[in-house]
DNA sequence: CGTTAACTTGAATTTTGTCAATGCCTGTGG
DNA sequence: CCACAGGCATTGACAAAATTCAAGTTAACG
């Protein structure tokens, strides 16, 4: 497993451990580090591993997924360029690892990473930040799998994928989405079929335009936030908007 | 999680802030704070508010949750004492927690302990694993809600409880659930009809027997085991270990 | 004790999953 | 350049699981 090596604009400055002079970022400690390519389908590491790397992302999508014992599979998240990989673990990886597309990615030692943030006042409190950010991602997606209708759950899936797009300059309304549809289903606990259908049924109603199977163009934008299920009733109305109706737990 | 003080015959040193003698912990840094009660059913903070304190829970049961515009709840996570609540926000709270049961708290200033714990090469691992344990469990909880049954489910939440209890020193098998069956539900993605049916026929089967409503027994562990669909479908048989046949995905 | 909230149980309904057939790209080789 | 194979994706008919609705029951609390 873990494609070959491969050295490509070696750096030039920089001896031992990365400094871009200015402010160090987590990004940074990677950028040393070579080029390496991982083949589409191919594992970067395997749940229960030693976690020994971690992983900066330069280029390529890929699944990070568990495995119950008789095979069903549970995909708890998708890695974009720029995103860091390998972090939130103590021992062991929690999670395989694969390559949706074809990827390049740096590796970092695991025990240096940890010993070098460490050191650094400046990088611990983006590594805590990254944490955050994880478990904040985390949350949403169990508030989507515990609560939402098949429907909310694609809408929240595409305007998910259309954020982050937009995070790293994209334009969010042409939404790319490398991964199968099976991958889509492992994600959103549903399965290929009922995804599908329901991409059908969001292009009829006109709120998306699908280019190909790979690329769909969002049409109206608020029309997929109401169904994302994640505005209140009243957003949801045309101009409504009247009592501050938060719904209240009785207790 | 780290319900018993972990001992490490770590260093002596650092100087500075709050330090019971032997290895602080970061339990330790609550203990000179004074005990808060707060009654069952009432907040002890809210979603979307200033992340200004970290708890320690000392005794009782909270909730965790999250609501949905139109009031549909899903609780990500039920808090025990021994446990730190708190610490893995950046600004604001990304939940609600609300006590299930009369609890006790040390309360501590979140930017204070921030500094402390930044300050103490003992504490910032304690921190880290603290943030890493969460995120596990966030992990194990997608898989759940993705990809198991309703009577997998309830199986896995009973064994997760009954595990945590045993952690902190009880019997594994006097479960004891001193949350609602809406809570139940609204942590595993289920109704309360189904959680209640689901009870009935673990108890019918001999799984579970039930003294009240807020407490029962796990009969057969190996049973429960099996139905919370963890194992692979070669140890949840009698004997049987034929092929490793440890199902693959195609790619 | 009586009142009320929590829980259980049953029947009908809805949503999503399963099975099966068909359609549609992509890449390969003639 | 076209034909075709094979993997994905879509669609439809049917089945199963879980939800909803509607009574009842039990238990907790004043």
């Amino acid at each position: 497993m873990l494609a070959e090596q491969m050295v490509t604009s070696a750096a030039i400055a920089s001896p031992y451990v990365s400094r871009p002079s200015p402010a160090p970022t987590l990004q940074g400690l990677f950028s040393n580090q070579p080029v390496e390519r991982i083949e589409g389908g191919s594992a970067l590491f395997w749940e229960e591993d030693q976690a020994d790397h971690v992983f900066h992302v330069v280029e390529g999508v890929l699944r990070v997924f568990k495995i119950l014992g008789d095979g069903r599979r549970a995909i708890t998240g998708f890695i974009y360029a720029g995103d860091i990989l390998g972090v939130s673990f103590k021992d062991r990886y929690l999670y395989t690892a694969e390559a949706v597309t074809d990827v390049k990615v740096h590796r970092f030692s695991r025990s240096k990473f940890e010993d070098v943030v460490n050191q650094s006042a400046a990088l611990r409190p983006q590594l805590f930040a990254q944490l955050c950010d994880e478990m904040a991602t985390a949350q949403d997606q169990m508030v989507l799998l515990a609560r939402k209708s098949a429907e909310e759950r694609v809408g929240s899936f595409l305007l998910f994928i259309a954020r982050r797009l937009q995070r790293s300059g994209h334009d969010a309304s042409a939404v790319d989405l490398p991964m199968t549809r099976l991958d889509i289903a492992d994600y959103l606990g549903l399965t290929i079929e009922t995804v599908s259908r329901l991409m059908t049924r969001l292009t009829k109603r006109g709120v998306i335009a699908a280019r190909d199977r790979h690329r769909v163009t969002i049409r109206d934008m608020n029309m997929l936030v109401r169904l994302s299920g994640e505005a209140s009733q009243d957003e949801a109305q045309p101009h409504g908007s009247l009592p501050v109706r938060r719904a209240v737990w009785p207790h």
